[in-house]
DNA sequence: GTGGTCTAGACCACG
DNA sequence: GTGGTCTAGACCACA
C-alpha cells in the first residue's frame, strides 16, 4: 500500500490487484463523491501516469473504462473532462449501488442468512460505526 | 450458464469466472446451511471433477481452500469430511459475514452514500424482495 | 454537442470527434445546398475561428481540403471563395454521393445482409421518417 | 493491402488504419455471416497474433471489444467462444444496420438530397450491381 | 495451453 | 500539449 498525490487529488495504489482497476475505482470515487466537480478537467493520462509512477497505457485503460462508464469525455487535444451532465453521474451511482446491494444480499444468503437477519446485522454495525 | 448434479448436491457452474471459486462458493454454501451435515464426508475431488466436467486441479484448489476456511479436514484414506465443530462453522461465518458487510459498506461509501442513505437503501430493498 | 453563429452560418460542434472534419463536413453541406452561393466568399479563416473559438490551424486544415474537394479557390489578397462553376460542384457531389453508398453498402453486406434485404430495409426507414 | 490465413478464416489487413479495428471489423462479419457457427471457438490471441504478424496485445484489443458486443464470451483455459445466442448476435446485427443506415442518410442528406432521390439513386445503384 | 496485466518506448493525429 | 495505436517482451492466474 502507498499514498500518491496527483495535483489536488490523493490516491493509493497497492500492488496485488490491477493497477488499472485501483485507479479506475478511485477516480469513479472521486467524481461520484464530486471532489472533481461537473466538466472539470481531471489529469492528463501523462500526468497521472508520472505522479503514480506507473506506465501510461494502464492510466489510459482505467481512462477508457471512465468513459464507458459515462462519467467522463475526451477533448481532443484538450484533455479528459469529468462529464457535465448530472444525470449521467446519478445513473452511474444507481446502477453501481444497486449491483454493490445484490451482490451482497446474495452472498449473505448464501451464508444461510434470512433477509432479516442481514438487516438486523447491517443496522447493528452502522449504529457502531456512527458512534466512532 | 449450467446446472449439474453430483449426488444429491446442485451445482451451476459459469464459464464467466474462475471455476475453482464458483466450486468453493458452493460448498461453503452447502456446509453452511447444513445441506452437508457436521461430520459428513463431501465426494472424492475426483468425483466431484468427473460429475461437475471440469479439471480436477480445480476441484483441488477449491478443497484446499475449504480446509483452510477450517470447514474441512481430510482423513488418511478415508476422503474429506466436514468438520464435527458447530463453533468452527459458526466462526467461518462470522468471519465471512463480517468481511462482506465491511466491503459493502465500503463500496457504497465510495460511491458518495452516507451511512444513513445506505441503510435506508437496503432497508428498501430487502422489503421488495420480502413481497415476492 | 454544441451551437455557435458566424455571420448568417450555424455550425454545430462536438468535442468527440476531430473538428477541423466537423467543419469541413458543415462547410461542404452549406456549399452543396446552395447556403453559400457560387462565386461568394466564405468566412476568413480568422473569423471563423474566432467565432467558433477554435485554433485557427484547425480551420486552415478545413479550408484545404475544400480546396482540394474543388469547392473554393482563393484569391490572393481578397480571401477564400466558393468556385463559380456549377458543374464542379456537381462532380463534387457525384464522388461523394458514390463514395457514401458504396462504404454502405461495404458495412450491410458485411453483416451478411443481401442487397434486397439493404434495399428492403431502407425503403422501410425511408418511409419510417418521410411520415415525421 | 495484405491477404492473411489464419486456420480456415482469410483476413485482409491494411496499414493506415487502426490493425485492432480491422481485425473487429472482420471478426464481426465472420461472426455475423455465420462463417464461424453459434458456439464455436475462434482463434486464441497468440495464434492469431502470429499469423497475422502482429502483436497479441493488437489482437487482444480487438476480441475484447467483441466481447463488449455480445458477440463471443471466454472461457478460462480454454479459449474464446462465438456466443450460442441467436438473439444476442441478432441484436447486434439490428443495432449496426440501424446506426449504419443512419449515418448513410444523414451524409447524403448533407448534400442536399432528399429521401426520394437517395432512395432513387441507391435502387439504381443496386440494379447494376445485381446485374453483374 | 488460455486470456490478462504491466512496462518501456516508439510513432501518429489533433489542436 | 493531448489522447490513441502499436510493438516487444515480461509475468501472472486459470484449467
Amino acid at each position: 500500500m502507498d499514498k500518491r498525490q496527483v495535483g489536488t487529488l490523493s490516491f493509493s495504489i497497492d500492488f496485488g490487484q490491477p493497477l488499472y482497476e485501483q485507479v479506475l475505482a478511485q477516480m469513479r470515487s472521486l467524481i461520484a463523491k464530486g471532489a472533481i466537480g461537473l466538466g472539470e478537467k481531471i489529469p492528463s493520462v501523462r500526468e497521472m501516469a508520472h505522479e503514480l509512477r506507473i506506465n501510461p497505457n494502464t492510466v489510459m485503460h482505467a481512462y477508457q473504462e471512465l468513459e464507458r462508464d459515462g462519467l467522463t469525455e475526451k477533448r481532443r487535444g484538450q484533455g479528459t473532462f469529468v462529464t457535465s451532465s448530472v444525470t449521467q453521474i446519478k445513473h452511474f451511482k444507481d446502477r453501481l449501488a444497486a449491483e454493490y446491494t445484490e451482490s451482497f444480499l446474495e452472498n449473505m444468503c448464501n451464508l444461510g442468512l434470512e433477509l432479516n437477519d442481514i438487516h438486523n446485522f447491517l443496522t447493528k454495525i452502522i449504529q457502531e460505526k456512527g458512534h466512532r
